[in-house]
RNA sequence: GACCCCAUCGUCUAGUGGCCUAGGACACAGGGUUUUCAUCCCUGCAACACGGGUUCGACUCCCGUUGGGGUCGCCA
């Protein structure tokens, strides 16, 4: 099997790792090189290894290895081996730093800033070092531009890269798929490895993700964390096709993809060479397509947290009534978490006006007179459903001899405050007789005393649930 | 600054010398459907960074330029 011209031996045994730092939350490029590894391993029948790299004991937490596991579930990124964790491993790194330093390939530094003396690699002066890698063909550098590399700290602890470099070769990994940043790293490890004596894994090194601006991706472009598009409402399916689709294609067109499809497609022949601009906009359209996809039952389970913590909604509240409330806001969606927002008006017990929706249906002749007769109308119907509602419409319609849009447009603006909504007579239904009634009457008196009272421009922001 | 990487519509990408007057999707714009919004449908917009080669023929290969990004810690 070839890729890109590169040889690779034992297909049939691959096995890659991920191995972040736990020294915060999972980052969407941290995740996308998860991704693509599980991916690889899942596609090859492979495995994967989750490895935690916790040797800086000051910057590694414990919060954040639970935050990344977290986050590894929600993506649906299972292991076969591990979590490794490098904090647990110091004796072994030292074996093999002392294995170097007994052969001359390395030498213990001569300030002492900790309570062990460091050890350090001696670099050879001048040498090409080139790099066989799956996605960037042969990358050459020399090893003049490099300093010395420290193997052990002075702290007792091994560094980033010895750490990794013993650990990938005991672990057996065959192919290390990481992000372009460690790409200089490589060639020093690659010494390591002959020093060592170990052989060469394969290399495949994937472009970074970009925020909008094309520099790497980072806090000031906004949600970074994994655990943010989590709470923010995206849901974990859409939000893995995404991901996919940064930087990797299947070549034929494909967008909406279920996991076991991109698994079946996935490769590392068709990953690109471009860092990718990390589109929001893209990741909420993906995400209206799942939305609308969703069972009604999956996607009100999905929602509910949210509504309760907007206070919308709680323990009580009648799920079947939920139920119809989502259905109805369900091709309206983008994100769980804008639900409180577009669905308040159902819940509450008091509604605020837009302005300018007042003004363009409320406060025009003849409104008081068209809500009246509603009002009469709704009060008469001994049933308060869809159908008869569309019935005293009509008759209201026909009596006075208006267009029906003369009708629904204020009655719309005047039980959910807005000019957009859900079909009228089903968000009607929604809102119950009693409040409809009560709404309509309120909003008359405030027709009349024009003291509507409007709503604020600070919408609640949505509620992130992590 | 040194080293390394990258370069197709605004964005994600398809494209491996002729099938490309460059395809798809998002975004955007316009239209249709709808009682409004959304959905859905249709249409439009818009790209091979530049300059040299190589070749009968380059988006595709080579060189250079420009632009962007990454890395230069006893962090990972």
């Amino acid at each position: 099997m070839t890729y890109r011209g590169v040889t690779m031996l034992k297909t049939e045994n691959i096995k890659v790792r991920f191995a972040p730092a736990p020294t915060g939350y999972l980052h969407v490029g941290g995740a996308r090189t998860a991704l693509f590894n599980w991916l690889y391993a899942r596609n090859k029948g492979g495995k994967l290894v989750l490895r935690i790299e916790d040797t800086d004991a000051v910057r590694s937490t414990e919060e954040s290895t639970k935050a990344i596991f977290d986050s590894l579930k929600w993506l649906g990124i299972d292991w076969d081996e591990g979590p490794f964790f490098q904090s647990e491993r110091k004796e072994i790194y030292r074996t093999y730093a002392e294995r170097l330093l007994s052969k001359g390939f390395a030498y213990e530094s001569e300030d002492v800033k900790g309570t062990h003396k460091a050890v350090i690699f001696r670099l050879p002066s001048s040498r090409k070092i080139v790099i066989k890698d799956i996605i960037h063909d042969d990358v050459e550098f020399d090893t003049a531009v490099f300093k010395d590399i420290v193997l052990m700290k002075s702290d007792g602890t091994a560094a980033y890269n010895f750490a990794c470099v013993v650990d990938d070769h005991l672990m057996g990994i065959t192919h290390i798929i990481r992000g372009d940043d460690h790409i200089s790293n490589t060639p020093k490890q690659v010494l390591l490895y002959e020093a060592l004596g170990f052989p060469l894994p394969n290399f495949a090194h994937v472009p970074l993700i970009l925020g909008p601006d094309g520099s790497r991706l980072s806090k000031r472009h906004g949600a970074t964390s994994v655990g943010q598009y989590k709470g923010e409402g995206y849901f974990n399916k859409a939000f893995v096709n995404f991901l996919a689709l940064l930087g990797w294609a299947p070549g034929d067109n494909r967008e909406k993809m279920s996991t076991g499809e991109i698994i079946d497609s996935f490769g590392l022949d068709r990953i690109g060479k471009k860092g990718a601009i990390f589109d929001v906009k893209k990741l909420q359209w993906l995400n209206g397509v799942y939305i609308r996809e969703m069972a009604l039952e999956d996607l009100t389970g999905a929602v509910i947290p949210y509504l309760e913590s907007a206070g919308i909604v709680d323990k009580d509240t009648d799920r079947e009534h939920v139920k119809f409330i989502v259905s109805l806001v369900q091709e309206r969606l983008k994100t769980f978490s804008e639900t409180p927002a577009i669905t308040g008006f159902f819940f509450t017990k008091d509604i605020f006006y837009d302005e300018s929706a007042v003004k363009k249906y409320l406060l025009k002749e003849g409104v008081e007179t068209i809500l009246g007769k509603i009002i009469c109308g709704i009060e008469n119907e001994e049933r308060f459903d869809v159908e008869n509602l569309e019935k005293c419409f009509v008759k209201i319609k026909e009596e006075m001899n208006i267009s029906n849009s003369k009708l629904i447009h204020p009655v719309r603006v005047a039980v959910t405050g807005s000019a957009a909504s859900p079909p009228i007579f089903e968000t009607m239904v929604g809102i119950g007789k009693e409040n409809c009634v009560k709404r309509l009457k309120n909003t008359l008196s405030f027709i009349n005393d024009g003291d509507f009272p409007f709503k604020t421009q600070n919408v609640p922001p949505p509620n992130p649930i992590e």
